[in-house]
RNA sequence: GGGCGAUUAGCUCAGUUGGUUAGAGCGCCACGUUGACAUCGUGGAGGUCGGUGGUUCGAACCCACUAUCGCCCA
């Protein structure tokens, strides 16, 4: 954050297990709890053997992989079997586990599909449809289980699917979330089969001790000795695995502490609902919604050795005391040896770091808060918890925006992996390419929420517009003399200052001028809407192909006029640049300042502590000074500029040969004139062969042509001209010339469109075609004199 | 199974709530002069906007279906 140049408020850095936030959590568990929110229980949770905690819903990820099912068939004893074998017992037809002869003699079965035959050892039913009629004889009856010899029901359960497997299901309550629901409309038993390092315990019999997968196999090995496994096929499943370490986890019965969500869910839903909380983009508000209304009770308490302790104590006699954060507990007492997860502490973050649940002038200040802005995959994990929360605890929402960004990819869309090795390290990148270059590509390669692949290539190329803006500074710096109005940086607009020049004002001033406000409108309209990426790449267009490429050129030619137009030339230079320099710095903050320190300095004087780029208002722009017709006019100047470089590369004239021209332009000739000293240098046309007339009677013979609308020009070019070349360019002009009189001719004949189009739209295209149709004829009868 | 997103130039991406001749950077071709810049300049080539159908005077944009890829949730 500090290398980006985040313009954090540092003294407030906080972490979540500091004495202060300490406190807020307490306090906010003690509220929760008081409330009758948090509960302890006794619950199937996600269990993470090796790590030895328990892991939230949001901590499992799931993975879709090839196992094998095993089909087992279980002995079943008669109708009428209540008869003196109903205690369980390890022999029920008087062999051994193991023997090779278990279930001889029996004569019913029930063939039931599982995944984990080891499970086996917990099953406390035999679940089949309702209705499935290949099981009606046997519902009510009892199975034998295999191994343990425990009788087991077999019932039927709106839960099984009998196109599935064998369409009978062993029902393990104890360890598996949709057997733990079955049981629970059944009232069966739940028989815990592990210990919290996933080996078998006393319940599992002759497995005992052996870890979950050892006791599978040996269960399918003593299954198969038996005559119980009917077959075995592979099967494509969904496997839980621990976010953390990676391994498969292991739902387990055992007592946590649990917030329950819907209150608070309720709470976050009617914020966003409501609109007093606005996700950006819109669409995420579906997944949140989604999300929350589905919401399960949320597992707070973990294993682990670190983290908050959960503030309950208890008495010698097993009674639970939970003190407020300022209370001791009481004497003898000893404290629950869980901890929270980490994000109950981060849920209350926004309001936490502000001193929670004390009153302090900072949480006055700055609480609710704005906006938060995070990346979109953790909705769930953290954003949806500050709501919760912060609407719970504190009564209102932290904040009124939530602004989603998407993820960073590699260059192709990839996942950025260690195991790839397309990991992008940022602080490489900074060494590499400069925090700007790396802040200028992040901001500007996408769009809000869409995921980014970012390409090397693209952060080069930032780099080289930092560069630009180095250059252009240096450039504009050169060009200004001591005793400036730059030195008059307190000022707050010095471009006010322009008005007073306002006679020695030219086109290509009022059109940069035009341009550079229109630009401050729309990027401050863009971020408005939090179009940042949009908002920064038309300050870069606009920096480097129009001020640059362009103003830049023409000052060069108007600091050779008088002192007027100099001075007028130079404060455009200066203001545009200055302003633009502020509206970029958010998106390149360190060259930006460093510039605008030496553009803005003044001579003699040492900068004050409030001589920053960081302290400066950002451009608000002034619609007042858009100048369509400036816009127009330049607009026709530059591309009667493009054409003669284009005819000059096309000939391949020299570039140190400066060319002759003659500019027909008709009603235009005047206003182009005006900028004759502008085409001349910028088209390298010889100021005393440049011409222009309003009409003219006899073409030039051996002279390329060009043709912009209504206005035409000549450059004799002798011993360059091609006639053939030339009509053959030329004739490819005309084609363009055609479709495009033509498209609009078509266009405005269709009625539909001139009754129903806007009025500027059809004035737009009436206008267009008479710009189209004179080029049109111009090309005509240049090909004729050819 | 439910939901979402993407598909536009060789590559990476824009396209501001339907009105252009569809843009940028990189890459490519040609040429490089001028005291800001070769991390650059000038000119150029390159796209039937995944497909089909519809709405509309008008569709890259709206609707339906569809293909491919990706993500989220179950």
């Amino acid at each position: 954050m500090r290398r980006l140049g985040a313009s954090c408020d540092w003294s407030r850095e906080r972490f979540t297990l500091d004495a202060g936030l300490s406190r807020s959590v307490h306090t906010a568990f003690k509220r929760f709890y008081d409330d009758g929110l948090i509960v302890k229980g006794t619950y199937l949770v996600n269990w993470s053997p090796t790590l030895g905690t328990a892991v939230s819903d949001l901590e499992v990820e799931y993975e879709t992989r090839n196992v094998s099912i095993w089909y087992v068939r279980y002995p079943v004893l008669p109708e009428a079997a209540g008869d003196g074998r109903q205690a369980a017992g390890a022999e029920p037809f008087g062999h051994a586990w193991g023997s090779g002869r278990w279930a001889e003699g029996a004569t019913e079965w029930i063939t039931v599909a599982t995944t984990r035959p080891e499970t086996i050892l917990g099953d406390t039913a035999i679940a089949t449809a309702h209705g499935d009629e290949r099981f009606a004889a046997l519902l009510g009856r009892s199975a034998v289980l295999p191994a343990l010899g425990r009788l087991i029901p077999i019932i039927a359960d709106e839960y099984v699917d009998k196109e599935f497997g064998s369409g009978a299901v062993k029902i393990t309550p104890a360890h598996d979330k949709n057997d733990y629901e079955v049981g629970k409309r059944h009232g069966l038993a739940r028989i815990n089969i592990l210990n919290k390092d996933a080996t078998v315990n006393a319940e599992g019999g002759p497995y005992q001790g052996m870890d979950r997968f050892a006791a599978r196999k040996a269960m399918i090995a003593d299954l198969e000795k038996e005559g119980l496994l009917v077959k075995t096929e592979p099967h494509t499943m969904s496997v839980g695995i621990s976010q953390r370490s990676g391994e498969i986890i292991e739902p387990l019965l055992s007592e946590q502490w649990f917030v329950k969500m819907r209150p608070l869910a309720d709470l976050a839903l009617a914020s966003v609902r409501e609109g007093r909380t606005r996700i950006i983009p819109e669409r995420f508000e579906k997944v949140y919604y989604h999300w929350l209304e589905n919401i399960e009770d949320w597992c707070i308490s973990r294993q682990l050795w670190w983290g908050h302790r959960i503030p309950v104590w208890y008495l010698p006699d097993g009674t639970m005391v939970v003190p407020g954060p300022d209370e001791a507990p009481p004497e003898g007492a000893t404290q629950d040896p869980d901890v929270l997860d980490t994000w109950f502490s981060s849920g209350l973050w926004p309001f936490s770091t502000l001193g929670w649940p004390d009153q302090t002038p900072d949480l006055a200040r700055f609480y609710p808060t704005s906006v938060m802005e995070t990346g979109y995959d953790i909705i769930f994990f953290w954003v949806a918890r500050m709501m919760m929360m912060g609407c719970y605890l504190t009564e209102t929402e932290p904040f009124h925006t939530i602004y989603l960004h998407g993820l960073v990819r590699d260059e192709h869309g990839r996942k950025m992996s260690k195991s790839y090795g397309n990991v992008v390290n940022p602080l490489l990148v900074m060494d590499e390419q400069s925090t700007d270059a790396l802040r200028f590509t992040l901001a500007t390669s996408g769009t809000p929420g869409q995921d980014m692949n970012l390409n090397p290539q693209r952060i080069e190329s930032a780099r080289n517009f930092a560069n630009k803006i180095w250059n252009i500074t240096r450039f504009v710096i050169s060009k200004l003399q001591i005793g400036d109005f730059r030195l008059q940086i307190e000022q707050p607009n010095p471009q006010t200052k322009i008005t007073n020049l306002q006679s020695k004002i030219t086109l290509a001033d009022r059109w940069i001028l035009s341009r550079y406000h229109r630009l401050c409108l729309d990027v401050n309209r863009l971020m408005e809407g939090y179009n940042f990426g949009e908002a920064g790449r038309q300050m870069h267009d606009f920096l480097w192909g129009e001020f640059a490429d362009w103003y830049v050129e023409i000052a060069k030619v108007q600091l050779e006029g008088d002192e007027q137009r100099q001075q007028c030339t130079r404060e455009i230079l200066y203001s545009v640049l200055e302003g633009t320099l502020r509206l970029l710095h958010p998106y390149i903050p360190f060259v930006t300042e460093e510039v605008w320190q030496y553009l803005t300095r003044v001579e003699g004087v040492e900068p004050g502590p409030t001589h920053s780029l960081m302290l400066a208002d950002y451009p608000a722009g002034d619609a007042a000074l858009i100048d369509p017709q400036a816009e127009a006019d330049w607009s026709l100047t530059q591309e009667l500029i493009v054409a003669v470089r284009n005819i000059r590369s096309e000939y391949k004239v020299e570039p140190a040969r400066w060319v002759a021209a003659t500019v027909v332009a008709g009603e235009r000739t005047g206003m182009l004139r005006e900028q004759a000293a502008l085409i001349s240098r910028l088209g390298r046309a010889d100021a005393a062969k440049l011409e222009f007339v309003e009409s003219l009677e006899v073409k030039p013979g051996q002279s390329a042509a060009i043709v912009i609308g209504t206005v035409e020009a000549y450059l004799p070019l002798a011993g360059l001209i091609d006639l053939a070349a030339e009509r053959v360019r030329l004739t490819k002009e005309l084609e363009q010339a055609e479709s495009d009189v033509s498209r609009r001719e078509a266009k405005l004949a269709n009625e539909g469109f001139v009754g129903k189009a806007p009025a500027n739209v059809v004035q737009r295209e009436r206008d267009g075609l008479e710009v189209a149709r004179a080029a049109l004829a111009a090309l005509r009868s240049r090909l004729a004199e050819l």
